[in-house]
DNA sequence: GTTTAGTTAGTGTCAGACAATTATACATTA
DNA sequence: TAATGTATAATTGTCTGACACTAACTAAAC
C-alpha cells in the first residue's frame, strides 16, 4: 500500500502503457535539463544533429521538440555559423505572452488592467514599506535621481521604479506578476508620449512613494502608489482624447 | 507624417524586407486566426497536409509551426482517424506552465506562494464584497451547500469557491491570476489529504467569507479570507510534519 | 586598407516513403 | 445476442537524404 498504491478496492490497477512520442521525449528531456539548471541561460544546446544522434531520434522529430521548447519560451534559435539553440533568460517574459493572449481573447479593457495594477501594486508598496532593505532604497534613489536625457530613458526608468518597489516587497511571486502586467501594458499601450509638465507630475508622485517606503510608512506608500497609477490612467486617457480630437 | 510616419529626419525609412521562415509563418498565421476568433476553442484546424498544400509549405515545416503553437498552449494534437489539431480553451492554464517554470528556476518557496495568495485574494475578497452580483452569490452558495461524497469532490469545490470570489471581484485580470496561482499550487503541492475535522474547519472559514461578501462587508471578507488561507498553510505544514515523523 | 570571394558550421526546407494510432463498419463466432 | 476479431480509412508520427540559406570567419585581390 505504501509505495504507489498498486491495489485499490482489492483490484489491481493497470496504468496505461504509454510510449512517449519521440518529439515529446526531446522536449521533456531538454526542458528538465534547462529547469534543473544543467543548461543555464546563455548556454548553447548541442546541435540538432548531435542531439538526434545521441538520442537516436531523427532530425525532423528532434526539431519538432525544439520548436515546442521555443514556443514555451525557453530557447531561441540563431541561424548561421556560431548559431544554434540558446537557453533564454527566464524572467517574467515567459508569462507575458500567455497573459497577452488570455486577456486579448477575453476582451479585457485598459481600465481593468489599471485596476488590477492598483490592487496589486498598492500591496507591494505597502509590503515594501515594511520589508525594504537598504539596497532596495539605494537602487530606488538611483533611479529617481535622474537627469533625463531622452523620453525613452525616462520611460525605462519610470518603469523600473515600480518594479523596484515590487522587488522590495521581498515576494518573488508578486514581483514577477507586477513585472508581467507592466510589460504587457507597455507593449500594448506604449504610444503614450508625455509632455514636459507631466514628467514633473510623475516625478512628484514617484518621490512620494519613495519617501513613504523609506520612512517605513505603509499607509503612505499605498496612498502614493494609488495616486501615481491613477495619474497615469488619466494621462493616458487624455492623450487618447487629444489624439481623437486632432483628426 | 500623420499616417505611419514614412519619413524621419527628412529621410525615407526602408523597412527591411523580411521573408519569414516558413514554420514561423505557419505559426503566426494560425496564432492570429485563433486569437481573432476565426478558429474557436474546440474547432479542428485543417490537417497538416491541407495546411501545407494551401500555404505552399512542406509538411515538415508546417508541423514545426504547429508544434510551436502547441508549446504556447493554443492547440492540442490528437492522433488517429477523427484526430487532428484542436483549438484549446483559453483559460489561466496558458500562464500556469510559464509561472511554474519561472518560480521553479528562481527557487520560490511554498510560504512565498501562500503570502502572494494572501495579498491578492484578500483584495479580490474585498472587491467582491462591493461588486458581487446576485448570480455570484447563488453560484457561491451552490458550492458551499455541499454534501461531500468524496475527497476529490471536496477539493474541487473548495477550489471553486476561491475562484468564484475572484470572479465576483469583476476584474478579469485578478481572476485569471488567482486562478493561475491556485492551479499551480494544486499541481505542485497536491498531496495534502484533509482529515474529517479539517473539513469542518475549512467549511467554517468558507462560510465566513461568503457571509461577509453577501453582507457587503469588505473588511470582514478580507479578514475571513486571510484566516482561511492561513489555516490552509498551517494544515499543509502539519501534514508535512506528520509525514516526516512517520518515516 | 578595403573590398571581394570562398569556407565552414550551423539551421531551414523539401519530397517521399512508411509506421502508428484511432474510429468505424463489417464479419465471425461462441 | 453479445463479444470478439478484421479490414479500411483518416490522420498524425517518424525517418532518410538531399539541398538551400545564413552568418561568421578567412584569405585573396585590388
Amino acid at each position: 500500500m505504501k509505495k504507489g498504491g498498486f491495489m485499490k478496492d482489492n483490484k489491481p490497477i493497470f496504468k496505461p502503457y504509454r510510449k512517449k512520442s519521440a518529439h515529446n521525449y526531446v522536449f521533456e528531456v531538454l526542458k528538465e535539463f534547462i529547469i534543473s539548471g544543467a543548461y543555464k541561460p546563455g548556454d548553447r544546446l548541442p546541435t540538432e544533429i548531435e542531439l538526434s544522434k545521441t538520442m537516436g531520434i531523427s532530425r525532423a522529430a528532434t526539431r519538432e521538440g525544439l520548436r515546442e521548447l521555443e514556443g514555451i519560451g525557453l530557447i531561441t534559435t540563431v541561424q548561421g555559423s556560431k548559431g544554434g539553440r540558446f537557453v533564454k533568460n527566464i524572467n517574467s517574459d515567459i508569462i507575458v505572452n500567455g497573459l497577452d493572449i488570455l486577456l486579448k481573447t477575453h476582451k479585457t479593457s485598459f481600465d481593468e488592467l489599471i485596476e488590477a495594477r492598483k490592487a496589486i501594486e498598492c500591496i507591494t508598496a505597502k509590503m515594501a514599506a515594511t520589508n525594504r532593505s537598504q539596497e532596495n532604497l539605494t537602487a530606488m534613489s538611483k533611479v529617481l535621481d535622474l537627469r533625463v536625457k531622452s523620453k525613452e530613458e525616462f520611460y525605462s526608468k519610470t518603469f523600473e521604479l515600480h518594479e523596484l518597489v515590487a522587488l522590495a516587497s521581498q515576494n518573488k511571486v508578486l514581483f514577477y506578476i507586477v513585472q508581467a502586467i507592466r510589460r504587457l501594458i507597455f507593449q500594448t499601450y506604449s504610444e503614450i508620449s508625455l509632455e514636459e509638465n507631466n514628467i514633473e507630475l510623475v516625478m512628484k508622485t514617484h518621490n512620494a512613494i519613495f519617501k513613504s517606503i523609506k520612512n517605513r510608512d505603509p499607509k503612505g506608500a499605498e496612498k502614493a502608489m494609488l495616486s501615481d497609477i491613477e495619474a497615469y490612467r488619466k494621462l493616458y486617457l487624455d492623450v487618447l482624447k487629444k489624439r481623437f480630437s486632432d483628426e
